[in-house]
DNA sequence: TGATCAAAATTGGTCAACCAAAATTACTTT
DNA sequence: AAAGTAATTTTGGTTGACCAATTTTGATCA
């Protein structure tokens, strides 16, 4: 029933190994369908499916009436398709672009920007007070972190600039997408880190408000790096179903 | 004349719109590619070319004798692409973010690492010469860029972060999608900025080498800063066809 | 009534022939 | 020679017919 392998797939490698062995260089061209069908005893459909395979993976280039040039090493790792990201790796990258774009953010912010990131951590304070009054119930939800997020973003719009708006908001969804970010939701009940996350934030904009690039980029730095150590210690906890998802990751360099 | 869209993706994109619009949900049976085939007005080869592009993407299981089942929500990492970013915009954000990168990637820089963007750089230098030998052939193409491709990605490597590599990866596809590049390749005949380029990349890897982040970051910052000079000089010329889109930079949403 | 198995229908898999775009070649013109 | 251009070749694109695996149907028998 479920013993499926689809034939491209396997001629995909088979091409991927060719061009190891024949030495291609990057923008070079391939051998043309006919002649891998030929070399590879199959029809020039299925050739055809298994450059389709390497098209979407983004190693080769196909252009009609020209041929299949090379566009990448196929011996680099195939992207995992990032739907799992684990969180200390995912966090890491958070410190090296928010920070840069905190730091930028502080050359570019307005009057208007930094009222509205006060409404947002005003919000956020609301969320937390709500969560400690309803302690019992452990249930905590994406929502909550609708003030968290909203700070984040509103750092990135303060630079004027749509693709780092974009890049934040993408960081953002694949945490929300990500399975080990749920499991973590559930454990966060102590509230305490919640509030220290909130002063992070209250210092971040206080750098902002400043102008001072070398103090916001440092402050969403730090910020990132105490989320960081809060799951590290969250993790010392000991449920085996739930370490299993962490990654190792190193602390950045002073730069 | 760089008509290079491959059909069977945007009947990929069909098919994900239909997946959306008829609400089917994790698991259920989708279409056959005969049905597909007639509701879209196309053949069925072109219908199983998409539907491998979806089942390399993982969004789809296909079982033969049986049919097509989804396996994710195709709503999920929709990209935004066709948003055509103003060149200055991007080159912006490049500044800020692939300017980070490097400085992090000073800090985790391997001799592989070092070896490998010698290499780009070389198929780089080869390309440019190349280009200077055919000069009349005033058609220059993406494949002579992927030597320039493969070094900003083989930095982003270094840090051994695959967030920060898929990042730089989405920043050079808006670069490859936005209609001003399709435009530009066509007017840098003058080698002299590729030949700058090639050298600024030469100044970062060697800040990489001696794992300086200060000068890594500022070595990438100023190469990106050329490359926005660069299209203010040719924006210069008189073409009105040229200058029109250079400017589009989206603002920022007011609320 | 229920189980079993084979025929029939359905579905994706494969191939070969033909189509159109691009590149190359051969020829003409200057 | 050099440049232009039309003819030819090469290349990926597309189609329809047929193949093989699976599912469904329904007849058969305990």
């Amino acid at each position: 029933m479920e013993n499926d392998a689809r034939r491209y797939q396997d001629i995909a490698q088979e091409l991927r190994d060719h061009i190891l062995e024949k030495r291609y260089q990057i923008g070079d061209r391939l051998l043309t369908e006919r002649q891998m069908a030929e070399q590879f005893c199959v029809g020039r459909s299925m050739v055809r499916d298994a450059v389709i395979m390497l098209e979407v993976q983004g190693f080769v280039q196909v252009r009609k009436g020209s041929g299949i040039y090379l566009l990448r090493d196929p011996s680099e790792q195939m992207q995992p398709l990032e739907n799992d990201i684990g969180p200390f790796e995912l966090l890491q990258a958070r410190q090296v672009l928010e920070g840069a774009i905190a730091g930028f953010a502080a050359a570019m912010v307005t009057k208007n920007d930094i009222l509205r990131m006060r409404d947002a951590l005003e919000m956020e304070n609301r969320a937390i007070n709500a969560l400690e009054a309803n302690e019992h119930n452990s249930e905590t939800d994406l929502r909550d972190y609708a003030g968290d997020e909203a700070f984040h973003r509103l750092v990135a719009e303060a630079t004027q600039n749509s693709v780092l708006v974009q890049n934040v908001q993408d960081l953002w969804d694949l945490r929300k997408h990500s399975r080990m970010w749920k499991q973590l939701h559930h454990r966060i009940f102590d509230m305490s880190y919640r509030r220290q996350w909130l002063k992070d934030h209250q210092q971040i904009l206080a750098a902002l408000q400043s102008r001072d690039a070398v103090a916001a980029r440092r402050a969403m730095q730090q910020h990132l790096a105490g989320v960081s150590e809060t799951l590290m210690t969250l993790s010392d906890v000991d449920d085996p179903d739930f370490d299993g998802f962490l990654f190792s990751a190193n602390s950045l360099p002073a730069s």
